[in-house]
DNA sequence: CGACTGACTCGAT
DNA sequence: TATCGAGCCAGTC
């Protein structure tokens, strides 16, 4: 198999994404692991970029590697605040605090 | 079909 | 962590 099925892909992308708890955030690449397809953190974005807005999810609670936020979603850094997110100067999130890890 | 495009990440510095 | 470059990958044109 050289991909994934996009379809069952982007389901349980979002099913992780709905289990990140408030005050939490999870990074493409983790998520991306974490269902199975480490090298595809770039599908996950574009799950997250494609996610239907009734599903409800906690996409805020997505963000880079480094802790970056969304490209121009500056509300993101503000929904995450809210929950107690800790935001540095510089606009990332400290993700040495907030990183969410998953219990086995 | 090849070039371009990102809600990306990793290694080196 | 911050920055930079190179690698990566499915989707779009």
């Amino acid at each position: 198999m050289r991909g994934p099925d996009t379809a069952a892909f982007y389901a349980e992308v979002y099913d992780v994404v709905r289990q990140i708890p408030a005050g939490h955030v999870l990074s493409y690449g983790r998520i991306a692991a974490l269902v199975g397809w480490p090298a595809h953190s770039r599908l996950v974005g574009r799950a997250m970029h494609d996610a239907p807005l009734e599903l409800n999810l906690p996409c805020h609670r997505v963000v880079s590697s480094t802790g970056r936020t969304v490209p121009g979603w500056h509300q993101q850094a503000i929904l995450l605040m809210s929950e107690g997110v800790r935001i540095k100067d510089n606009g990332c999130v400290d993700m040495r605090r907030h990183a969410w890890e998953p219990e086995s």
